[in-house]
DNA sequence: CATGACGATCTACAATATCGATTGAGAGTG
DNA sequence: CACTCTCAATCGATATTGTAGATCGTCATG
């Protein structure tokens, strides 16, 4: 049906070496059959490729054009034989990673930078759930990866522990929580507590105080312009609100039964089917850089 | 060496027919043969393209992009076959047209876009020249037609007549030359005259009145700028300055000689090697708009 | 359990690509 | 002008590759 790439090469082998004795050798082939490949194409195409009035041959114009596009072509067979060999060499072809949004995103959108630059071919797809939501998409998508703060664990999956993050109880300096010392879970409920919203139909984070009026929010983006704006009090992880609370903007609810909570996220894959290169790859880029870092 | 084409084809097939038996009814081979060129193209690759543990064959992660990247090669291929196709059907791969800069450009334009949009695979060039540097360039680069107000005739040149054009002899309305009545050559003569420059080495214009001082613009835009400025007079293909001499921004010099002239443009091209498809299209398209309207 | 569709596999055969040698046509040299 | 050298087309023989046709095991379906 179409061109046959062999037969392009051969055109392209005996225009960049100047005649069809050095094509051949080049291509280690015997002269006769180069002369073969450039006859082939030229009968495949309809059009003569090459003038051979000339001591040496020269292209025509219309192989001039149509060899620059059998050059693309050539081009494009090699991006995907190459592209064939890493996933022959263990690169998988998809990486799904869900990502807890309390979490940090630079760290791993610099360790997905890193992966682009190191040229996997991998298609990877990164995805932010929040709370429970994390692992019910992780088992949803069938996913290869996820951050996550806290999950269910069972025998097939396996955790690696990144740092630390510290979560902080926070509310806005205008609000009557601000200057209150002491602070009891009775006072609590009877403010509305801003919390993010699970994206599965499980039940509420382990912190949250059970009050009556909760406001969900959508992410912590958003969680916190409603802080901001004295909606009411919330959990926060430290690095996203450090600088308000240096500021003033927003202040730690000093609550009897503690402000601040540590947890330590963890980086988790399935042991059933082995990770691919890529996976791998990326686990060593998130477990060496800081996760928790600012 | 690279991945090939017909096999590539066979395993779209299969993946589109969802099958190898239907697959090879739609290619009109036979089940094994289709078989052996999946198998070949896995083996050029280096990687399994078709989970077939199941019932129906269905492609694996890496087979899916790498089908995809095989689809883009097959459809640049047919783009290679079809531009072929048109060259072996009597589209030149290149034509290059000089087009006396004195001549409306867009009705040429407007003939060129009619070309893009009938998807003409031809590489064209357009080239604007005045006076005698039109017939230099025309013969310098070997083109294959040319637009001109007139040429040294040959026998192999063949001409076809387009829509006049008529030429003023112009002035700003600030100029000595504007209010006059019945100037003579002798008070054209005490002015600075403006000319476009010729390209080519050879004299100037017949309608030139060879007087002393004479400016050379490098185009008509810049003529009829300097002759706005009041630098001096010249003649002017009406259609570029109607406008202004109805405005009275410029004015008809009233010369004795006569301050109009009409000449006959000319499509000119070669008998030795006749046109291809391209050429004679543009020729219709030329010849059948009105070149000369406004 | 019988049936039918599917895809792998094998063999024989056909088509296609390569080899090695020859031919004739420029181009360079004395 | 004779000689040589390089170039590319051409040809017959051979090697490689692709296809047809038949068979086999597997899996889904009734």
């Amino acid at each position: 049906m179409g061109p046959d790439l062999d037969a392009i090469n051969a055109l392209d082998a005996v225009v960049r070496h100047g005649g069809f004795a050095r094509a051949a050798a080049a291509l280690h082939r015997v002269q006769s059959a180069v002369s073969y490949q450039v006859d082939k194409l030229e009968a495949q195409l309809g059009v003569p490729l090459l003038d051979r009035t000339g001591y040496r041959v020269q292209l025509t114009p219309a192989g001039e054009i149509l060899l620059a596009e059998g050059r693309r072509l050539l081009g494009q067979a090699q991006r995907m034989t190459s592209m064939a060999r890493q996933f022959a060499d263990g690169w998988e072809a998809r990486l799904t990673v869900i990502l807890d949004g309390i979490l940090p995103l630079e760290t791993t959108l610099r360790a997905l930078k890193t992966l682009a630059e190191e040229k996997v071919p991998t298609r990877i797809q990164l995805k932010v759930e929040y709370l429970g939501g994390v692992q019910f998409r992780f088992e949803k998508d069938n996913a290869d990866m996820m951050v996550v703060k806290d999950y269910l664990g069972r025998p097939d999956l396996e955790a690696h522990q990144l740092e630390e993050v510290e979560c902080v109880l926070c509310v806005s300096s205008g609000h009557p929580l601000a200057d209150r010392s002491g602070v009891t879970l009775r006072d609590l409920h009877e403010h509305v507590e801003l919390s993010v919203q699970d994206s599965s139909e499980r039940g509420d984070d382990e912190h949250m105080f059970g009050g009556e009026r909760v406001f969900y929010l959508s992410g912590f983006a958003a969680k916190k312009q409603a802080l901001r704006m004295g909606l009411g009090f919330g959990w926060m992880p430290r690095y996203l609100v450090s600088r308000e609370l240096q500021r003033g903007t927003l202040r730690e609810v000093r609550y009897a039964g503690g402000s601040r909570y540590r947890f330590t996220p963890k980086l988790v894959h399935r042991t059933t089917t082995p990770m691919g290169r890529t996976g791998r790859r990326l686990g060593e880029l998130l477990l060496g850089g800081s996760l928790a870092a600012h």
